[in-house]
DNA sequence: TTAATATATTCTGATATAGGAATATATCAA
DNA sequence: TTGATATATTCCTATATCAGAATATATTAA
């Protein structure tokens, strides 16, 4: 078997950086909002092309992936196609990661009574690997 | 090109199921302290593999990729490996995932305006496609 | 030393990308 | 009808997976 699709979810479809970049481009489009006048949520093709930069192919590819998972939605509106975000696809990933938060939520407590504990104990006799532990392993 | 590698950063390394398992088993290890007396934060490979039930090589392998992204950490403990979660690297994807929530907040706020409007204007000549939009698209 | 245990690594094959280039399709304009 | 515009799709290629099987490596036990 090879990798799962990206059209498989939304955590698929957002592993690609390009992809996030629409999203976000899409939702920088539909926040900002001028003097009290609602943004447009919807945007073009051609907007978006000009907007990131990169090949019109490319653009759509990448709308078609967000579209399947339903990240985004389109209307046709004569030749041009409206597309616009569609965070509620976005809601399991948030729900995901939520789950973790806590993790680091007291992390500065644990931290904290570390060091005390540090300070009376000394084990050794362990090795460490991984990425720069947010806290020194007491490797003594 | 081809896709970028799954050791990229956190979101391609969360994008496999069989990953984001691994880290839930961490963490409900983690979390889950009985009667007062803390979880252990460390587990073997071992124990990881009967948890999951699945071979050995693909634990290892999924771990493997979990370490070089951070989102755990390793300490060597005789001819065994204590594996640890480390949700540290999962704020980045809580961050940005978070840009959204306002999104779907204002959600039912919006659709009940939407509605109002809805009852008096009656506009149409559109295609619709994509995942079922949450609202019409309200194209006045 | 030899065996057993714990874990990682290598090799293989099927598959699905992602980007680039070219092209097809649909719609509007003249 | 012919041309122009907007967008999608197809073909191509390089690449990186993922699972499975087999094997290598390291550590402890006998």
């Amino acid at each position: 078997m090879a990798r799962s699709a990206t059209t498989t979810d939304a955590f698929a479809a957002i592993a690609e950086p390009r992809r996030r970049e629409i999203l976000g481009v899409l939702a920088k489009a539909q926040a900002d909002g001028h003097r009290g006048v609602a943004a447009a949520p919807e945007h073009d093709v051609t907007w978006l092309v000009e907007e990131l930069g990169w090949p019109q192919p490319q653009v759509s590819k990448h709308l078609s992936v967000l579209l399947q998972v339903g990240l985004v939605s389109v209307v046709r509106k004569g030749r041009r196609r409206m597309y616009s975000l569609n965070a509620d696809e976005l809601r399991p990933v948030f729900d995901w990661v939520k789950q973790y938060e806590k993790f680091w939520e007291h992390q500065l407590e644990r931290i904290k009574a570390r060091a005390e504990r540090m300070h009376r104990e000394r084990t050794s006799n362990q090795t460490h690997r991984g990425p720069v532990p947010p806290s020194q392993a007491p490797s003594d």
